[in-house]
DNA sequence: CCGCGGGTCATCCTTTCGGTGGAGACGGAG
DNA sequence: CTCCGTCTCCACCGAAAGGATGACCCGCGG
């Protein structure tokens, strides 16, 4: 029982690195996309069994969102997520997005071969390490910022004063005190500072 | 008249897919290494004419210590930086440590091809908008942070206080200040959150 | 209808930061 | 030897940030 593979990478050098490495007797790569649109309209008529996708896709929708929307394709083939990052939101996001399992690219083409065909039967793929900090992170839920808390958040991280993310918003000083205070009690911390960085290490900007 | 390359990245699946993707009549791949040391060691006596180097190689020698290493082989292999990221400080680094170019991972494979070929026979690869930008910094150029300034900014970074910057590196507050005054003279900012946002910017961090 | 979350704004107060200007010690380059 | 860069430290001051608390408006769901 040979399983089937759609490659879904901006890289045109990962894509040819991972047909090489993945075609075996078990293993058949049907196909490659390069855009999270593409790897939709490819899965829609070429029912891969294993969907292998990266998260970061350069310019069009992103791999969490590739992830839903092929979940809901019928069919649905399984999504196993390979990436280069390991930002806790990005590994959450692709999770509840219905993905089977979540590798970094540095792992050796053993394991993903091993995870398309585990992926392909149903089951879950982690790297224990990953798991182990997902596990943890259950137990200290990110933080959700309400959309107005992200876009100051988002202005603070390049730096910008008060005064500036105010006059960006088109709201007061006040406002955006009153918007960082709740942003550090989410994020408990105690400095502007101090919250780029944490926000950054959680992948939430 | 046949060009011999040596790929040099941390995952395996990239090596095979450089492999495949530049394996031609004009081009052959003699060797593969995962690591800064592994690379010197077969360039050592594999003489390729160029070496395909990724920046980022995990845990060893970074890519830019390495470049400067085969250059100073005898004979000195073209290197050809073959990255993901495009921090101004990395290309900078590349460049002086004696690199022939600097790709980015997402081109397509003929664009590496062409950049293999024009590195062998002596000449310089660069992305236009690359060039452009490397152009422009050489107007503004980067500014030059001491030591200890340096280890100041990466713990701000971190979101440090003035106070646990001070006794993390056994100063007092008022030397720690002078440091970042330093620092935020050389950086033309005014406040830390903004400092840390341009040393990011610059890959200075 | 009322509660609740989100967004807006305000006041008061303390702490931290950033700017200015200076100074002593040390070590290497000229 | 002297100059200069680096690192260290100090004092003073105004500006910015952070904490506490309260208030208003609005839309949505119970």
């Amino acid at each position: 029982m040979t399983v089937t593979v759609l490659l879904v990478d901006d890289h045109p050098v990962v894509r040819s690195g991972l047909r090489a490495v993945l075609e075996t007797d078990d293993v058949h790569v049907v196909g490659e996309a390069a855009t999270g649109e593409e790897a939709l309209a490819l899965a829609g008529h070429l029912h891969p069994d294993v969907v292998l996708c990266d998260l970061r896709l350069g310019e069009g929708i992103d791999g969490i969102r590739t992830t839903a929307a092929l979940r809901a394709l019928d069919p649905a083939p399984a999504v196993l997520i390979l990436t280069t990052f390991d930002r806790d939101a990005e590994i959450r996001g692709a999770i509840e997005a219905g993905a089977a399992g979540y590798l970094l690219k540095d792992v050796d083409p053993e394991r993903i071969l091993d995870g398309i065909r585990r992926a392909a039967a149903g089951g879950m793929v982690l790297a224990p390490d990953l798991a182990a900090r997902l596990l943890e992170g259950l137990r200290s839920p990110l933080p959700k910022l309400t959309g107005r808390e992200t876009e100051v958040l988002r202005l603070l991280a390049t730096g910008a004063a008060n005064r500036e993310i105010a006059r960006t918003l088109f709201v007061t000083e006040a406002t955006v005190k009153s918007h960082l205070a709740h942003i550090f009690t989410k994020l408990d911390v105690d400095s502007r500072s101090r919250a780029i960085h944490v926000a950054r290490e959680a992948g939430l900007i």
